[in-house]
DNA sequence: CTGAAAGCGCTAACAC
DNA sequence: GTGTTAGCGCTTTCAG
């Protein structure tokens, strides 16, 4: 209960001045060695610590950096998480995290409140392409990085991964073994992420001389209820609209989906083959129980943290005058046990 | 690039004082509706936004709860972070994650930081039982809550689950399944996790008549490379040291674990029944892919969560005369398609 | 209802 | 080397 002392106190205590406490301590002037020993010792004695706070206050600079995601329980964002904080806390930097539950009231309230804190910067998974408050840190220079999501606005930087071509290689996959009649469930159209593996999905489709049928393709919110529901439906409509595959955008929406083909009484992959998406069972390795399409989350995080630093660093030179950054990495493909060939 | 304007800029602009400015802005204090609506005008046309470090400074308070934890992109953890994160961001509460990769070094660093920056409160789930750097928390009175590894400390606050009974009920499972010989790959005995769930499966033996046999238990640490380690060495002496079913407890081991028995051409459930920790695959049901020990991480979260509203509370009254609060959930079993009858 | 003054804890000129 | 002063942006008595 007791309260922490302050510079002043211990100066008081000393009989020297606050300053000379607040440079002995910070070491980045001189100071005789005499005092600064006797500083640093009654600093232990009253178990002096610095308070951050006051010196954000002064430096105008928090050493915290913010990432607003969907949903930190999906292993994907885990992963990002993990890998930004890695790379950034080697420069004293701390992660805010807020996880918005893909809505967008709280993205915006969540991004609103970071900018009050004046968090130094920002990485952001949005769930909300059009949304305003970003704009607070893009006008004032604070450095901002999209990912998985990524608007369409002029000079922001982002990071994220070929979403066409996830679904291409998804689809081109289950084509090779056999199949023509493959359903998915992708996630809103009003994002990029929902947006391009559908694109993707038809063009793959068309390359494969398959025609696009719209009654076996479903749109959710990533959740994974709406996997549930979505496959649900589609397996209700199997007779009228029938298929041999199903390929599944998310982790979440993934394990509904299977989740229903179970509870459905199929059997995957004999009843049905399944492609699902960052599904993440065996990290480093390139072969797994569910057939999977990936994001090399470590990059991306690694990236983003490296993409933070910089601009970080040109923010406090005011060298602002770097181009944005936006980098397309590769999606894979992981094999599993969950499609067969017909 | 426009540095965002303060109370005294706009109070200057408005030819009034800056505590009228704060006044009308946090709208606590009685104000002439007059000048309130010029303040809000012109705090819009200026785009203020207030900062909250400096009221941070000024109210001593930071509305900021810490986590430190050894992995986030552990589902389990993912879980916990995002409900804790769920129920103090009603208050107004932001999180700081941080994580330690398991490594002592870095949660002492780490809670020593957020000592300094001044956190209201921190959730941590230690890998380093006999850390010193806590202290300074509970010695000034801030709330810690533990969850996961429990060190052993009196009048502190604790959520955990009973990690004994974990190992029973995943041993009486196989052992009712017919095995008699089976090997099991643990976290380290320092941690209480590491030893609860190992006292717990010595005691299920012995109550099942089943000889203990340290040739086939082994000791990791959490990651998955070490439950791959584990698991080949385990299957290396299987021929001197048989064992017809395998317990892992983290859901990274089991993942490695079950990639190394992948990796000996072996087949579960044929050659190897599998029970795993914290195998997340589907949420809300009770059967999934891989049979797991479960804990109930929402519920963890949740408590976790209202408890340190709750001491946060009380901080703010000084009623710090509460008793300490130790919680132990309760483990249960995911049955899924691992394990077999022999 | 509003202003002046003081201060949260720290750092950064600027003198000496 | 060290002390003094001022100030980061805000809130909060205390007068008026």
């Amino acid at each position: 209960m007791t309260k922490s002392s302050t510079l002043k106190y211990i100066a008081k205590e000393l009989g020297i001045s606050a300053s000379t406490v607040s440079r002995a301590i910070n070491g980045k002037t001189v100071v005789n060695e005499e005092t600064r020993k006797r500083v640093l010792e009654a600093a232990k004695r009253y178990s002096y610590t610095p308070n951050e706070v006051a010196r954000s206050l002064q430096k105008s600079t928090t050493d915290t950096i913010a990432i607003v995601l969907p949903d930190v329980s999906e292993t994907f964002f885990g992963i990002i998480v993990k890998e930004i904080e890695r790379v950034v806390a080697r420069q004293g930097y701390m992660v805010i995290l807020s996880d918005t539950h893909e809505k967008p009231e709280k993205e915006q309230k969540y991004i609103d409140m970071l900018f009050k804190r004046r968090v130094d910067a920002l990485v952001l998974a949005t769930v909300d392409c059009k949304g305003e408050s970003v704009n607070k840190f893009l006008d004032s220079g604070i450095p901002v990085v999209f990912i998985d999501n990524i608007p369409e606005l002029q000079n922001i930087d982002a990071i994220t991964i070929n979403n066409r071509k996830a679904s291409i290689i998804a689809i081109e996959y289950l084509t090779r073994h056999g199949h023509k009649d493959i359903a998915a469930i992708f996630g809103s159209k009003d994002e990029t992420t929902g947006e391009e593996r559908f694109a993707g999905y038809k063009v793959a489709l068309h390359n494969c001389g398959i025609k696009y049928n719209k009654e076996i393709v479903s749109f959710g919110d990533y959740k994974l209820e709406s996997g549930y529901q979505a496959m649900k439906n589609l397996l209700k409509n199997r007779d009228k609209n029938p298929f041999s595959a199903v390929y599944v955008t998310s982790e979440k929406m993934t394990y509904g989906a299977l989740r229903a083909i179970r509870d459905e009484g199929l059997k995957v992959p004999e009843d049905l083959s399944v492609v699902g998406f960052d599904i993440n069972n065996l990290a480093d390795d390139r072969r797994q129980m569910i057939t999977s399409i990936r994001q090399p989350e470590k990059e991306i995080g690694k990236m983003v943290g490296t993409l933070l630093l910089e601009r970080l660093k040109s923010a406090q030179n005011c060298t602002n005058n770097t181009q944005p950054s936006r980098a397309f990495l590769e999606p894979f493909i992981e094999k599993g046990d969950t499609v067969r060939k017909i």
